[in-house]
DNA sequence: CTCTTCACG
DNA sequence: ACGTACGTGAAGAGC
């Protein structure tokens, strides 16, 4: 099959130039050429050729006069004129491809639309072919045929369409694009279209009438308003169509599409071209290209084989991601001498040999778990390389091979590693010794990163010394009572069928009431019910909506109530029942450092979301038990807020703090302007909802939402906090001032987040991008403060000799589970290091709570 | 495989 | 005018 590509070459380059122009300040070399389309252009084409595997491809552009532009005077109209640092990257693009090997093609009077109509039709000329237009530009949406699908190219992702998606979300066929444009319009090309109709109602009439003409034909069917506007307008409706069309017939002066096969090249005029623009990692990536970096290895057949060294790589290779369920693959080892694979049955003595020397590893927390769970000595470990490239990368990756294989080292992904299930093959012993060797060969890089970026101590004091103590949290692992969640079964089993007959009843049929489709169509369709929110695929269910329709419908409430009796059922009983170990316990597993805050996670089960703030739920808690005698939860309280207390620096929230005061209450009080005793339930839960919306950077418009209050009294109750504590408002500014200069945010230990949400065009993700800069230092410096403690807390259980095992994390809480006899004395050393953990400018509080079980602890 | 929904801090 | 609170993980539906 011939798999062609046709890319709208205009598109792309301005898409580039747009990303980062805003700022004023991008990319140029040294010689104050600007650059930064044709950095965005590139990329983009490599991500082409390399996603897409095309075997034909052109590129089409536009080019001097326009045959619509000098028909009607008024087409594209009011659209600004290209930059002069836009127009004179333009030649360039075209270099680039040449030098490529990709084909191009513009001819005036023609514009890119046309050319890639004209290629399209010869596609479906030919049924050996099958392709893709790759545009943001919808206008081409009307080209997709069978043959032919479209990559509508968004803000961040894309939509791939081809007839019958396109049919699906558009409910016409994608032809009828035109008739749509000839109906709405289209303002950023200044086709008029007919006035007063919109993209919602032209799709109405397309999916009445079939077509421009066809609407016209029934006009007389068509009442009210509607009517009117097409009539006055039909002339602008046929003139817009005519314009809308994208013409197929450019004389492009090609044989067939043999002409623009597409062989690759990256030559010497590639190169010269990089060279010229300064795009050094691109030239890294094209020369790069053929240093694959060859390996050699030897089988390890006794242990007395391994040199001597002071310092190894070491590599363990799991059967599964689940190290609690997974064996040991094998080994690598790696040092001056060479690079050796190890089998499970030498790993032992290989161990004993080397327990005394440097040794860097990837993933500690697995290797630790991996050698126990297989009854093998534990050794000491100096590095963790996965820690360090997290703290250093912008997304992080628990797969070795994500840092290997762009730099020439050529190892299979994870993803295929635990696909195998063919035992342990030649390519496997080769990988895993690579992977060993890579530690080895680029631990000192790394590190020397780190320092740069002052994240060493951050590294060294927390983050690797966490890994061995999370690691002992898993393996302790939580007890659970089968019994307990089996018994709770039953009860809800029953309430579950007794819901679903009510609501059969109540909807007069039998649906799945698990689908928002389906449901959405009962509440809204044959019930009729008002304040339907439509969403791409259907009616919006959530509980939201449905909060809003109580007491319209009695079948409302028991969907509520369905809902969440049916998430304990699957998620909280069967879910977890599925994750007991034979040793009656949960191993959950923490994510160290996926979460972009520093937080961690909790996965297999997640143990983070056990139900706890509706009264129902939190009855799961009953299953979960000490192995010990007793569960100690510590939390702090308010940390989040003491955070934004000490980094903002105000006097006045400080204050609070150190006078022990209710916080929320104290705003309260300040915001209304009454003393404290004058606080009702009510107000004290304003205030609260406008401290927490705050620390999330909320709008007007949220909190009135969340609160059920207009926009306008929750603007105002915000800009109240800000007059109130004039140093948080302060501080917001300053921290989205100084993320969108340095391209980053850090926590109070140091850690870094960089936000590229910040350079887009688009306004909402900017925005996403300041409240996440605003969050960031608060979430994560609270993140780094219990990871402190949670180090500190196991030294010093080690240094007493204390039995009782910290089992759980939730952000900020401790959960122990506790001997009787020690229960004063973890108290004391638990609540004191929490504490005493940071010196912020307000003191930190904890509480601390006692229970036979997780339901009765608090 | 993506979307929607809902559980937690 | 935009579209509307940060950070997660799991389950079910439906393509």
């Amino acid at each position: 099959m011939k798999n062609i590509i046709l890319v709208d070459g205009n598109n792309l380059l301005f898409r580039s130039y747009y990303a980062t122009a805003y700022t004023g300040n991008f990319l140029k070399n040294s010689r104050g050429f600007p650059t930064n389309a044709l950095y965005g252009f590139i990329n983009m084409m490599n991500k082409i050729i390399e996603e897409e595997r095309p075997t034909y491809i052109a590129v089409a552009f536009d080019i001097g006069k326009n045959f619509r532009k000098e028909k009607y005077d008024f087409y594209k109209e009011g659209r600004k004129h290209t930059p002069d640092e836009l127009h004179m990257q333009e030649p360039y693009a075209r270099k680039i491809l040449k030098a490529m090997g990709i084909p191009y093609f513009e001819l005036a009077p023609y514009e890119a639309d046309d050319i890639i109509g004209t290629f399209a039709k010869m596609v479906e000329e030919d049924p050996d072919f099958v392709g893709t237009i790759i545009s943001s530009d919808r206008d081409l949406l009307q080209l997709v045929s069978p043959q032919l699908e479209m990559k509508l190219l968004k803000q961040r992702d894309y939509i791939r369409y081809n007839p019958i998606s396109f049919m699906a979300d558009y409910g016409i066929e994608p032809i009828k694009i035109i008739d749509m444009k000839a109906l709405a319009g289209d303002s950023s090309d200044n086709i008029p279209g007919v006035r007063g109709i919109g993209e919602k109602t032209a799709l109405d009439l397309l999916q009445k009438y079939g077509s421009l003409e066809g609407i016209y034909e029934n006009i007389e069917n068509i009442k009210g308003k509607t009517k009117e506007k097409l009539e006055t307008d039909k002339e602008n409706a046929f003139m817009s169509k005519e314009i809308a069309t994208i013409y197929r017939d450019v004389p492009l002066g090609i044989k067939d599409l043999e002409d623009i096969k597409y062989t690759t090249k990256k030559g010497e005029d590639l190169i010269a071209l990089y060279e010229e623009l300064e795009f050094y990692s691109f030239l890294k990536n094209i020369t790069s290209e053929k240093v694959v970096v060859e390996h050699e290895y030897q089988i390890l057949e006794n242990a007395n084989e391994l040199p001597d060294e002071p310092f190894y790589g070491l590599y363990l290779e799991s059967s599964e991601a689940n190290y609690f369920l997974a064996d040991i693959l094998g080994m690598g080892i790696s040092c001056k001498a060479g690079s050796y694979f190890v089998k499970k049955e030498l790993v032992k003595d290989v161990l004993e040999k080397i327990k005394d020397k440097d040794i860097v590893t990837y993933d500690y927390k697995r290797l630790i778990v991996s050698l126990k769970k297989a009854n093998l000595p534990l050794i000491k470990i100096q590095d963790d390389y996965m820690i360090i490239e997290a703290l250093l990368s912008d997304s992080s990756k628990d797969d070795i091979a994500y840092y290997m294989v762009p730099n020439g080292y050529e190892v299979f992904f994870l993803e295929d590693v635990y696909k195998k299930s063919y035992g342990v093959t030649e390519k496997m012993m080769k990988d895993i010794s690579l992977k060993a060797r890579f530690l080895f060969e680029n631990i000192k890089n790394v590190k020397d990163r780190l320092q740069e970026e002052e994240m060493m101590s951050l590294y060294q004091d927390i983050e690797f010394p966490l890994a061995p103590v999370l690691a002992d949290m898993e393996m302790a692992g939580v007890l659970v009572k089968k019994e307990i969640l089996d018994e709770m079964k039953i009860e809800i089993k029953e309430q579950i069928d007794n819901l679903t007959k009510d609501i059969y009843e109540l909807a007069g049929e039998e649906f799945n009431i698990a689908s928002p489709k389906q449901l959405g169509e009962i509440l809204f369709l044959k019930l009729g019910l008002p304040g339907a929110k439509k969403t791409t695929k259907g009616y919006k269910t959530d509980v939201k909506v449905l909060n809003k329709l109580i007491g319209q419908h009695p079948i409302i409430e028991k969907i509520l109530e369905y809902r969440n009796v049916t998430k304990l059922y699957s998620t909280y009983i069967e879910g977890m029942e599925n994750y007991i170990f034979p040793d009656g316990k949960v191993h959950t597993i923490f994510k160290q450092n996926f979460a972009r805050t520093g937080r961690l996670s909790s996965t297999e089960p997640n143990l983070q979301n056990i139900p706890v703030r509706n009264s129902e739920g939190k009855k799961i808690r009953k299953a979960f038990v000490p192995s010990n005698d007793e569960f100690l939860s510590v939390d702090y309280s308010q940390i989040e807020l003491r955070i934004l207390a000490h980094i903002s620096g105000s006097k006045e929230l400080q204050e609070a703090f150190i006078n022990d005061q209710d916080i929320h209450t104290k705003v309260a009080a300040d915001m209304y302007g009454i003393s404290e005793d004058e606080v009702t339930k009510a107000m004290r839960r304003t205030a609260k909802a406008v401290i927490f919306g705050i620390v999330y950077g909320i709008s007007g418009f949220g909190l009135g939402e969340n609160l059920e209050i207009s926009s306008r009294e929750a603007k105002q109750f915000i800009n109240k906090y800000y007059e109130l504590y004039p140093g948080v408002k302060k501080y917001m500014d300053s921290i989205v001032e100084e993320a969108y200069s340095k391209g980053y945010v850090r926590t109070l230990f140091n850690r870094k987040r960089v936000i590229p949400e910040l350079t887009s065009t688009n306004f909402m993700v900017r925005n996403a991008g300041e409240r996440i800069a605003l969050n960031t230092p608060i979430q994560g410096t609270s993140a780094d403060i219990i990871k402190k403690a949670m180090v500190e807390i196991a030294k010093k259980f080690k240094e007493e000799n204390i039995e009782t095992k910290m089992v759980l994390q939730v952000h900020d809480e401790l959960i122990f589970d506790v001997i009787k006899e020690e229960k004063e004395k973890v108290e004391q050393i638990v609540k004191d290091i929490m504490i005493n953990t940071i010196k912020l400018n307000v003191p930190l509080k904890v509480s601390a709570d006692y229970g036979t079980d997780w339901y009765e602890t608090k």
